[in-house]
DNA sequence: CGTGGGCTTGAGCGTGGTCAAGTTGGGTGG
DNA sequence: CCACCCAACTTGACCACGCTCAAGCCCACG
Protein backbone atom coordinates (compact mmCIF):
# COMPACT_ATOMS: atom_id res chain seq x y z
CA UNK A 1 0.00 0.00 0.00
CA UNK A 2 1.02 3.36 -0.66
CA UNK A 3 -0.78 5.60 2.29
CA UNK A 4 2.67 6.92 3.90
CA UNK A 5 0.43 7.13 6.97
CA UNK A 6 -0.03 3.26 6.68
CA UNK A 7 3.87 2.56 5.46
CA UNK A 8 5.57 4.93 8.72
CA UNK A 9 3.23 2.94 11.14
CA UNK A 10 4.44 -0.18 10.06
CA UNK A 11 8.13 0.72 10.49
CA UNK A 12 7.26 0.85 14.08
CA UNK A 13 5.58 -2.27 14.85
CA UNK A 14 3.80 -5.20 12.78
CA UNK A 15 0.11 -4.38 12.00
CA UNK A 16 -2.64 -6.76 11.10
CA UNK A 17 -4.44 -6.75 7.99
CA UNK A 18 -7.20 -5.45 10.48
CA UNK A 19 -5.33 -2.99 12.23
CA UNK A 20 -3.89 -1.46 7.91
CA UNK A 21 -7.61 -1.39 7.52
CA UNK A 22 -8.37 0.47 10.34
CA UNK A 23 -5.69 3.24 9.68
CA UNK A 24 -6.85 3.51 5.74
CA UNK A 25 -10.26 4.29 6.74
CA UNK A 26 -9.67 6.53 9.33
CA UNK A 27 -7.70 8.63 6.97
CA UNK A 28 -10.64 7.94 4.38
CA UNK A 29 -11.87 11.84 4.12
CA UNK A 30 -9.23 13.84 3.47
CA UNK A 31 -8.97 17.98 2.86
CA UNK A 32 -6.84 19.11 0.06
CA UNK A 33 -4.64 22.67 0.81
CA UNK A 34 -2.98 25.10 -0.93
CA UNK A 35 1.25 25.43 -0.43
CA UNK A 36 1.60 28.93 1.87
CA UNK A 37 -1.78 27.96 3.85
CA UNK A 38 -2.60 27.98 7.39
CA UNK A 39 -4.08 25.25 8.53
CA UNK A 40 -6.55 26.26 11.04
CA UNK A 41 -8.31 24.38 14.06
CA UNK A 42 -11.60 25.16 13.13
CA UNK A 43 -13.88 24.39 15.94
CA UNK A 44 -12.97 25.85 19.41
CA UNK A 45 -12.07 22.32 20.88
CA UNK A 46 -9.34 20.98 18.43
CA UNK A 47 -11.01 17.32 18.30
CA UNK A 48 -9.16 16.26 15.80
CA UNK A 49 -5.66 15.29 14.67
CA UNK A 50 -3.96 16.46 11.89
CA UNK A 51 -2.29 13.52 9.51
CA UNK A 52 -0.81 14.62 6.49
CA UNK A 53 -0.99 12.16 3.69
CA UNK A 54 0.93 14.09 0.58
CA UNK A 55 2.69 17.46 0.31
CA UNK A 56 4.85 19.02 3.28
CA UNK A 57 3.41 21.20 5.99
CA UNK A 58 5.69 22.58 8.81
CA UNK A 59 4.97 24.14 12.46
CA UNK A 60 6.29 26.82 13.36
CA UNK A 61 6.56 30.26 15.89
CA UNK A 62 6.40 34.32 15.15
CA UNK A 63 7.85 36.84 17.45
CA UNK A 64 6.58 39.93 17.83
CA UNK A 65 8.78 41.56 16.25
CA UNK A 66 8.95 39.34 13.12
CA UNK A 67 11.54 36.62 13.59
CA UNK A 68 10.38 33.39 12.22
CA UNK A 69 11.69 29.81 13.57
CA UNK A 70 10.15 26.47 11.62
CA UNK A 71 10.22 24.28 14.64
CA UNK A 72 8.97 20.99 12.94
CA UNK A 73 8.46 19.45 9.85
CA UNK A 74 6.02 17.27 8.70
CA UNK A 75 6.11 15.24 5.72
CA UNK A 76 3.61 12.53 4.28
CA UNK A 77 2.45 10.18 6.91
CA UNK A 78 3.53 12.41 10.14
CA UNK A 79 0.47 12.95 12.44
CA UNK A 80 0.75 16.44 14.54
CA UNK A 81 0.48 15.95 17.90
CA UNK A 82 -1.93 12.22 18.65
CA UNK A 83 -3.22 13.69 21.70
CA UNK A 84 -4.03 17.64 21.00
CA UNK A 85 -7.50 16.21 21.19
CA UNK A 86 -7.68 16.50 24.78
CA UNK A 87 -6.75 20.05 25.15
CA UNK A 88 -8.71 22.94 25.38
CA UNK A 89 -7.28 25.41 23.07
CA UNK A 90 -4.01 24.09 21.58
CA UNK A 91 -2.12 27.02 20.34
CA UNK A 92 -1.38 25.38 16.94
CA UNK A 93 0.58 27.54 14.25
CA UNK A 94 0.86 24.86 11.22
CA UNK A 95 1.12 26.15 7.62
CA UNK A 96 1.24 23.86 4.57
CA UNK A 97 4.70 24.25 2.51
CA UNK A 98 3.60 22.55 -0.39
CA UNK A 99 0.23 21.68 -1.54
CA UNK A 100 -1.01 19.09 1.04
CA UNK A 101 -3.55 16.49 1.36
CA UNK A 102 -4.52 15.74 4.77
CA UNK A 103 -7.33 13.73 7.26
CA UNK A 104 -8.55 15.42 10.36
CA UNK A 105 -9.21 12.19 12.25
CA UNK A 106 -11.19 12.74 15.18
CA UNK A 107 -10.27 12.25 18.63
CA UNK A 108 -13.01 9.74 19.44
CA UNK A 109 -11.63 7.55 16.32
CA UNK A 110 -7.74 7.33 17.23
CA UNK A 111 -9.02 6.67 21.15
CA UNK A 112 -11.29 3.54 19.59
CA UNK A 113 -8.41 2.71 17.58
CA UNK A 114 -5.59 2.40 20.25
CA UNK A 115 -8.98 0.55 22.68
CA UNK A 116 -8.60 -1.86 19.97
CA UNK A 117 -5.66 -2.90 18.78
CA UNK A 118 -2.64 -2.90 21.01
CA UNK A 119 0.04 -2.29 18.04
CA UNK A 120 -1.95 0.49 17.07
CA UNK A 121 -1.50 2.17 20.59
CA UNK A 122 1.89 1.37 20.23
CA UNK A 123 2.75 2.75 17.09
CA UNK A 124 1.23 5.57 17.95
CA UNK A 125 3.69 6.34 21.33
CA UNK A 126 5.74 5.58 18.83
CA UNK A 127 5.15 8.34 16.69
CA UNK A 128 4.76 10.45 19.73
CA UNK A 129 8.26 9.71 20.83
CA UNK A 130 10.13 9.30 17.18
CA UNK A 131 9.26 13.08 16.70
CA UNK A 132 9.61 14.52 20.52
CA UNK A 133 13.38 12.49 19.26
CA UNK A 134 13.45 14.70 16.23
CA UNK A 135 12.39 17.57 18.11
CA UNK A 136 15.74 16.99 20.73
CA UNK A 137 17.94 16.73 17.65
CA UNK A 138 17.09 19.87 16.24
CA UNK A 139 17.61 21.65 19.61
CA UNK A 140 21.29 19.79 19.29
CA UNK A 141 21.12 21.03 15.69
CA UNK A 142 20.75 25.12 16.94
CA UNK A 143 22.48 25.31 20.02
CA UNK A 144 25.91 23.39 18.72
CA UNK A 145 26.07 22.38 15.23
CA UNK A 146 27.54 25.08 12.98
CA UNK A 147 25.73 26.57 9.50
CA UNK A 148 27.13 23.32 7.39
CA UNK A 149 26.00 20.76 10.02
CA UNK A 150 22.53 21.95 10.43
CA UNK A 151 21.90 21.66 6.79
CA UNK A 152 23.67 18.52 6.61
CA UNK A 153 21.86 16.90 10.02
CA UNK A 154 18.72 18.24 8.16
CA UNK A 155 18.93 16.49 4.95
CA UNK A 156 20.32 13.27 6.74
CA UNK A 157 17.25 13.46 8.71
CA UNK A 158 15.06 14.18 5.96
CA UNK A 159 16.18 11.79 3.28
CA UNK A 160 15.83 8.66 6.46
CA UNK A 161 12.53 9.85 7.04
CA UNK A 162 11.87 10.07 3.39
CA UNK A 163 12.83 6.15 3.20
CA UNK A 164 10.54 5.27 5.29
CA UNK A 165 7.70 6.17 3.56
CA UNK A 166 9.04 4.57 0.32
CA UNK A 167 9.92 8.22 -1.13
CA UNK A 168 13.65 7.94 -1.48
CA UNK A 169 15.02 5.62 -4.56
CA UNK A 170 17.82 6.97 -5.67
CA UNK A 171 20.63 9.45 -4.46
CA UNK A 172 17.69 12.48 -4.95
CA UNK A 173 14.99 13.06 -2.61
CA UNK A 174 12.23 15.60 -2.57
CA UNK A 175 12.93 19.00 -0.62
CA UNK A 176 10.10 21.56 -1.13
CA UNK A 177 12.11 23.97 1.28
CA UNK A 178 12.71 27.56 -0.36
CA UNK A 179 16.25 28.56 0.92
CA UNK A 180 14.43 30.67 3.59
CA UNK A 181 12.43 28.01 4.64
CA UNK A 182 15.50 26.03 5.46
CA UNK A 183 17.28 29.14 7.35
CA UNK A 184 13.56 29.42 9.55
CA UNK A 185 14.01 25.87 10.04
CA UNK A 186 17.97 26.09 10.87
CA UNK A 187 18.41 29.07 12.55
CA UNK A 188 20.18 31.17 9.85
CA UNK A 189 19.70 33.75 7.63
CA UNK A 190 18.94 33.14 4.00
CA UNK A 191 22.09 34.40 2.58
CA UNK A 192 24.22 32.36 5.26
CA UNK A 193 22.14 29.41 3.70
CA UNK A 194 23.16 29.86 0.18
CA UNK A 195 26.27 30.45 0.70
CA UNK A 196 26.95 26.89 3.21
CA UNK A 197 24.80 25.20 -0.08
CA UNK A 198 27.52 26.03 -2.06
CA UNK A 199 30.09 25.34 0.19
CA UNK A 200 28.07 21.77 0.52
CA UNK A 201 28.15 21.02 -3.31
CA UNK A 202 31.77 22.56 -4.05
CA UNK A 203 32.96 19.51 -1.22
CA UNK A 204 31.01 17.21 -3.59
CA UNK A 205 28.14 16.05 -0.75
CA UNK A 206 24.83 17.74 -1.90
CA UNK A 207 23.00 19.54 -4.46
CA UNK A 208 19.27 21.05 -4.30
CA UNK A 209 18.13 21.78 -7.57
CA UNK A 210 14.36 22.30 -8.71
CA UNK A 211 12.79 21.33 -5.10
CA UNK A 212 15.02 18.22 -5.02
CA UNK A 213 17.66 17.30 -3.00
CA UNK A 214 20.51 15.27 -4.55
CA UNK A 215 22.72 13.67 -2.05
CA UNK A 216 26.27 12.93 -3.95
CA UNK A 217 27.92 11.55 -0.96
CA UNK A 218 25.78 10.03 2.04
CA UNK A 219 28.47 9.09 3.81
CA UNK A 220 30.56 12.30 3.54
CA UNK A 221 27.16 13.93 4.54
CA UNK A 222 26.49 12.04 7.82
CA UNK A 223 29.97 12.40 9.06
CA UNK A 224 30.02 16.25 8.75
CA UNK A 225 26.54 16.49 10.49
CA UNK A 226 27.24 13.93 12.98
CA UNK A 227 24.74 12.28 12.67
CA UNK A 228 23.40 9.24 13.94
CA UNK A 229 20.36 7.37 12.51
CA UNK A 230 19.69 5.81 15.26
CA UNK A 231 17.35 8.45 17.24
CA UNK A 232 14.61 7.63 13.97
CA UNK A 233 14.36 4.57 15.74
CA UNK A 234 13.79 2.74 12.70
CA UNK A 235 12.93 -0.73 13.53
CA UNK A 236 15.30 -2.85 11.74
CA UNK A 237 13.98 -6.22 10.06
CA UNK A 238 16.01 -8.27 12.77
CA UNK A 239 13.76 -6.30 15.54
CA UNK A 240 10.67 -6.87 13.51
CA UNK A 241 11.01 -10.80 13.34
CA UNK A 242 11.92 -10.22 16.63
CA UNK A 243 8.62 -8.48 17.66
CA UNK A 244 6.25 -10.94 16.13
CA UNK A 245 7.70 -13.89 17.55
CA UNK B 1 0.54 17.71 49.97
CA UNK B 2 3.98 18.87 49.40
CA UNK B 3 4.96 16.41 46.89
CA UNK B 4 5.63 18.39 43.60
CA UNK B 5 4.73 15.38 41.12
CA UNK B 6 0.95 15.85 42.70
CA UNK B 7 1.26 19.68 42.42
CA UNK B 8 1.94 19.66 39.08
CA UNK B 9 -0.40 17.29 37.62
CA UNK B 10 -3.08 18.86 39.60
CA UNK B 11 -2.23 21.88 38.05
CA UNK B 12 -3.46 20.18 34.97
CA UNK B 13 -6.58 18.51 35.85
CA UNK B 14 -8.97 18.02 38.86
CA UNK B 15 -8.00 15.21 40.94
CA UNK B 16 -10.10 12.82 43.01
CA UNK B 17 -8.82 11.84 46.49
CA UNK B 18 -8.54 8.39 44.93
CA UNK B 19 -6.45 9.71 42.32
CA UNK B 20 -4.29 11.32 44.29
CA UNK B 21 -3.75 7.99 46.56
CA UNK B 22 -2.56 6.27 43.31
CA UNK B 23 -0.21 8.87 42.28
CA UNK B 24 1.43 9.30 45.99
CA UNK B 25 1.64 5.17 45.90
CA UNK B 26 3.40 5.47 42.81
CA UNK B 27 6.31 7.49 43.76
CA UNK B 28 6.14 6.10 47.52
CA UNK B 29 9.71 3.99 46.42
CA UNK B 30 12.45 6.10 45.87
CA UNK B 31 16.10 6.70 44.89
CA UNK B 32 18.27 8.91 45.63
CA UNK B 33 21.17 10.22 43.58
CA UNK B 34 24.09 12.45 44.00
CA UNK B 35 24.87 15.36 42.21
CA UNK B 36 25.95 15.32 38.77
CA UNK B 37 25.48 11.25 38.12
CA UNK B 38 24.41 9.82 35.23
CA UNK B 39 20.62 8.48 35.41
CA UNK B 40 20.74 4.84 34.06
CA UNK B 41 18.39 2.58 33.23
CA UNK B 42 19.45 -0.48 34.59
CA UNK B 43 17.55 -3.08 32.73
CA UNK B 44 17.80 -3.86 29.03
CA UNK B 45 13.77 -2.92 28.56
CA UNK B 46 13.73 0.18 30.33
CA UNK B 47 10.25 -0.34 31.16
CA UNK B 48 10.40 2.35 33.71
CA UNK B 49 9.23 6.03 33.80
CA UNK B 50 11.54 8.55 35.91
CA UNK B 51 10.01 10.57 38.18
CA UNK B 52 12.09 13.84 39.72
CA UNK B 53 10.68 14.44 43.35
CA UNK B 54 13.54 16.64 44.13
CA UNK B 55 16.88 18.16 43.02
CA UNK B 56 17.41 18.56 39.17
CA UNK B 57 18.46 16.86 36.10
CA UNK B 58 18.42 17.28 32.50
CA UNK B 59 18.17 15.45 29.23
CA UNK B 60 21.52 16.11 27.03
CA UNK B 61 23.40 14.87 23.99
CA UNK B 62 27.08 14.83 23.36
CA UNK B 63 28.39 15.09 19.86
CA UNK B 64 31.25 13.51 19.21
CA UNK B 65 33.83 16.52 19.58
CA UNK B 66 32.71 16.95 22.93
CA UNK B 67 30.35 19.68 22.20
CA UNK B 68 27.26 19.20 24.65
CA UNK B 69 24.06 20.47 24.73
CA UNK B 70 21.53 20.25 27.52
CA UNK B 71 18.33 19.47 25.77
CA UNK B 72 15.63 19.61 28.45
CA UNK B 73 15.61 20.28 32.08
CA UNK B 74 14.17 18.31 34.75
CA UNK B 75 12.57 19.45 38.01
CA UNK B 76 10.45 18.42 40.46
CA UNK B 77 7.56 16.77 39.43
CA UNK B 78 9.06 15.92 35.80
CA UNK B 79 8.19 13.21 34.79
CA UNK B 80 10.45 11.94 31.67
CA UNK B 81 8.73 10.71 29.02
CA UNK B 82 5.41 8.74 30.18
CA UNK B 83 5.11 6.59 27.46
CA UNK B 84 9.24 5.35 26.96
CA UNK B 85 8.38 2.03 28.99
CA UNK B 86 7.04 0.91 25.42
CA UNK B 87 10.07 0.61 23.50
CA UNK B 88 13.05 -1.70 23.67
CA UNK B 89 15.49 0.64 24.16
CA UNK B 90 15.41 3.85 24.70
CA UNK B 91 19.30 6.45 24.22
CA UNK B 92 18.39 8.28 27.05
CA UNK B 93 21.32 10.46 28.72
CA UNK B 94 19.53 11.96 31.67
CA UNK B 95 21.94 13.02 34.17
CA UNK B 96 21.39 15.14 37.79
CA UNK B 97 22.60 18.36 38.18
CA UNK B 98 22.30 18.59 41.64
CA UNK B 99 21.14 15.78 44.64
CA UNK B 100 17.85 14.37 43.38
CA UNK B 101 15.23 11.79 44.56
CA UNK B 102 13.66 10.36 42.01
CA UNK B 103 10.91 7.53 41.84
CA UNK B 104 10.94 4.30 39.16
CA UNK B 105 7.40 4.13 38.13
CA UNK B 106 7.27 0.57 36.19
CA UNK B 107 5.32 0.93 33.04
CA UNK B 108 2.79 -1.15 34.18
CA UNK B 109 1.98 0.95 36.97
CA UNK B 110 1.25 4.01 34.30
CA UNK B 111 -1.29 1.93 32.76
CA UNK B 112 -3.22 1.10 35.48
CA UNK B 113 -3.76 4.54 36.56
CA UNK B 114 -4.31 5.74 33.39
CA UNK B 115 -7.09 2.93 32.74
CA UNK B 116 -8.26 3.39 36.43
CA UNK B 117 -8.94 6.87 36.13
CA UNK B 118 -9.72 9.13 33.18
CA UNK B 119 -8.09 12.49 34.56
CA UNK B 120 -5.04 10.40 35.66
CA UNK B 121 -4.55 9.56 31.55
CA UNK B 122 -5.21 13.24 30.63
CA UNK B 123 -2.95 14.46 33.44
CA UNK B 124 -0.24 12.51 31.71
CA UNK B 125 -1.10 13.44 28.20
CA UNK B 126 -1.27 17.20 29.71
CA UNK B 127 2.10 16.72 30.61
CA UNK B 128 3.60 15.43 27.74
CA UNK B 129 2.38 17.99 25.45
CA UNK B 130 3.52 20.80 27.86
CA UNK B 131 6.99 19.17 28.07
CA UNK B 132 6.65 18.61 23.90
CA UNK B 133 5.87 22.75 23.49
CA UNK B 134 8.50 23.81 25.75
CA UNK B 135 10.81 21.97 23.78
CA UNK B 136 9.67 23.89 20.94
CA UNK B 137 10.17 27.01 22.83
CA UNK B 138 13.72 26.19 23.32
CA UNK B 139 14.18 25.19 19.75
CA UNK B 140 12.71 29.33 18.66
CA UNK B 141 15.20 30.04 21.68
CA UNK B 142 18.16 28.35 20.32
CA UNK B 143 17.30 29.36 16.38
CA UNK B 144 16.12 33.02 16.15
CA UNK B 145 16.61 34.97 20.06
CA UNK B 146 20.18 36.66 20.76
CA UNK B 147 21.80 35.69 23.98
CA UNK B 148 20.50 38.09 26.44
CA UNK B 149 16.68 37.07 25.04
CA UNK B 150 17.73 33.41 25.51
CA UNK B 151 19.18 33.65 29.16
CA UNK B 152 16.00 35.75 29.55
CA UNK B 153 13.33 33.59 28.15
CA UNK B 154 14.67 30.48 30.14
CA UNK B 155 14.94 32.53 33.75
CA UNK B 156 10.96 33.24 33.21
CA UNK B 157 9.74 29.84 31.79
CA UNK B 158 11.91 28.04 35.06
CA UNK B 159 10.13 30.65 37.68
CA UNK B 160 7.09 29.90 35.88
CA UNK B 161 7.69 26.03 36.17
CA UNK B 162 8.81 26.60 39.94
CA UNK B 163 5.38 28.27 40.66
CA UNK B 164 3.85 25.83 39.41
CA UNK B 165 4.73 23.18 42.03
CA UNK B 166 4.55 26.07 44.58
CA UNK B 167 8.78 26.95 45.18
CA UNK B 168 8.53 30.65 43.97
CA UNK B 169 7.14 32.24 46.67
CA UNK B 170 9.37 35.65 46.95
CA UNK B 171 11.00 37.44 43.87
CA UNK B 172 13.45 34.81 44.08
CA UNK B 173 13.78 30.92 43.55
CA UNK B 174 16.12 28.19 43.13
CA UNK B 175 18.26 27.85 39.85
CA UNK B 176 21.06 25.11 40.52
CA UNK B 177 23.01 25.61 37.19
CA UNK B 178 26.61 26.58 37.00
CA UNK B 179 27.04 29.55 33.98
CA UNK B 180 28.72 26.18 32.10
CA UNK B 181 25.52 24.52 32.28
CA UNK B 182 23.20 27.57 31.13
CA UNK B 183 25.40 27.99 28.30
CA UNK B 184 25.13 24.12 27.02
CA UNK B 185 21.64 24.62 28.09
CA UNK B 186 21.21 27.96 25.47
CA UNK B 187 23.87 27.14 22.99
CA UNK B 188 26.40 29.75 24.28
CA UNK B 189 29.85 29.87 25.84
CA UNK B 190 30.32 30.19 29.61
CA UNK B 191 32.22 33.33 28.44
CA UNK B 192 29.61 34.41 26.99
CA UNK B 193 26.61 33.68 29.61
CA UNK B 194 28.92 35.15 32.19
CA UNK B 195 28.92 38.56 29.92
CA UNK B 196 24.81 38.42 29.27
CA UNK B 197 24.20 37.74 32.95
CA UNK B 198 26.26 40.60 34.16
CA UNK B 199 24.14 42.89 31.19
CA UNK B 200 21.15 41.58 32.45
CA UNK B 201 22.33 42.73 35.95
CA UNK B 202 23.20 46.09 34.49
CA UNK B 203 20.04 46.61 33.15
CA UNK B 204 17.57 46.11 36.58
CA UNK B 205 16.22 42.73 35.08
CA UNK B 206 17.88 39.76 37.30
CA UNK B 207 20.75 38.71 39.63
CA UNK B 208 21.87 35.02 40.22
CA UNK B 209 24.04 34.37 43.18
CA UNK B 210 24.43 31.30 45.19
CA UNK B 211 22.55 29.13 43.28
CA UNK B 212 19.35 31.36 43.57
CA UNK B 213 17.75 33.38 40.54
CA UNK B 214 16.85 36.91 41.72
CA UNK B 215 14.25 38.39 39.58
CA UNK B 216 14.04 42.39 40.36
CA UNK B 217 12.28 43.28 36.98
CA UNK B 218 9.47 40.26 36.11
CA UNK B 219 7.67 42.21 33.48
CA UNK B 220 10.76 43.60 31.74
CA UNK B 221 12.54 40.52 31.51
CA UNK B 222 9.40 39.14 29.64
CA UNK B 223 9.33 41.61 27.54
CA UNK B 224 12.84 41.81 26.51
CA UNK B 225 12.41 37.43 26.46
CA UNK B 226 9.20 37.33 24.20
CA UNK B 227 8.29 35.14 26.78
CA UNK B 228 4.39 34.22 26.27
CA UNK B 229 3.28 31.94 29.66
CA UNK B 230 0.47 30.72 27.62
CA UNK B 231 2.85 27.95 26.11
CA UNK B 232 2.96 26.09 29.49
CA UNK B 233 -0.68 25.83 29.40
CA UNK B 234 -0.96 26.23 33.23
CA UNK B 235 -5.02 26.02 33.90
CA UNK B 236 -6.49 29.13 35.59
CA UNK B 237 -8.76 28.27 38.43
CA UNK B 238 -11.37 29.42 36.32
CA UNK B 239 -10.70 26.86 33.68
CA UNK B 240 -10.24 23.95 36.75
CA UNK B 241 -13.53 25.26 38.19
CA UNK B 242 -15.14 24.82 34.67
CA UNK B 243 -13.85 21.89 34.15
CA UNK B 244 -14.62 19.94 37.22
CA UNK B 245 -18.64 21.23 36.30
C1' DC C 1 6.89 39.61 -22.85
C1' DG C 2 6.67 41.40 -18.30
C1' DT C 3 6.73 40.56 -13.35
C1' DG C 4 7.95 38.95 -8.98
C1' DG C 5 9.65 35.38 -5.96
C1' DG C 6 13.59 33.13 -5.11
C1' DC C 7 18.44 32.88 -5.69
C1' DT C 8 23.16 35.01 -5.86
C1' DT C 9 26.87 38.10 -4.82
C1' DG C 10 29.53 41.76 -2.40
C1' DA C 11 30.95 44.68 1.46
C1' DG C 12 31.00 45.73 6.12
C1' DC C 13 29.85 44.75 10.66
C1' DG C 14 28.52 42.68 15.20
C1' DT C 15 27.32 38.96 18.19
C1' DG C 16 29.26 35.63 20.29
C1' DG C 17 33.43 32.20 20.28
C1' DT C 18 38.23 31.05 21.72
C1' DC C 19 42.20 31.19 24.36
C1' DA C 20 44.48 32.36 28.29
C1' DA C 21 45.16 34.33 32.68
C1' DG C 22 43.45 35.62 36.94
C1' DT C 23 40.07 35.87 41.02
C1' DT C 24 36.58 34.29 44.08
C1' DG C 25 34.40 31.40 47.31
C1' DG C 26 32.28 27.21 49.09
C1' DG C 27 33.66 22.82 50.93
C1' DT C 28 37.10 19.84 53.00
C1' DG C 29 40.72 18.33 56.06
C1' DG C 30 43.87 19.47 59.57
C1' DC D 1 38.43 27.62 63.23
C1' DC D 2 41.43 28.31 59.79
C1' DA D 3 44.00 27.03 55.60
C1' DC D 4 43.83 25.14 51.53
C1' DC D 5 42.01 23.72 47.13
C1' DC D 6 39.40 23.20 43.23
C1' DA D 7 35.49 24.34 40.73
C1' DA D 8 33.13 28.14 39.30
C1' DC D 9 33.35 32.66 37.96
C1' DT D 10 35.59 36.84 35.81
C1' DT D 11 38.21 39.60 32.66
C1' DG D 12 40.84 40.92 28.46
C1' DA D 13 42.28 40.53 23.71
C1' DC D 14 41.47 38.85 19.49
C1' DC D 15 38.99 36.56 16.00
C1' DA D 16 35.38 34.40 12.92
C1' DC D 17 30.93 32.80 11.84
C1' DG D 18 27.10 34.35 10.40
C1' DC D 19 24.05 38.76 9.92
C1' DT D 20 22.51 42.95 7.50
C1' DC D 21 21.90 45.81 3.79
C1' DA D 22 21.85 46.41 -0.93
C1' DA D 23 21.99 45.37 -5.62
C1' DG D 24 21.54 42.34 -9.40
C1' DC D 25 20.13 38.00 -11.62
C1' DC D 26 17.41 34.10 -13.09
C1' DC D 27 13.45 31.84 -14.54
C1' DA D 28 8.79 30.21 -13.85
C1' DC D 29 4.61 32.12 -14.08
C1' DG D 30 0.76 34.77 -15.99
Amino acid sequence: MSNPFVRKMESFVRLSPDDRRMLESAVERTHRLGPRENIIHEGVEPNVVNVVLDGWACRYKVLLDGRRQIVSLLLPGDMCDPHVFLLPTMDQSLGTITSVTLAKVPGPTIRAMAARSFALAEAMNWEMLVSAEIQREWTVSLGRRTAAERLAHLFCEVATRLQVIGRQNGPDCELPLTQSDLADAMGLSTVHVNRTLQELKARGMVELRSKRLVIHDREGLEGLALFDPGYLHRRSDHDLAHLSA
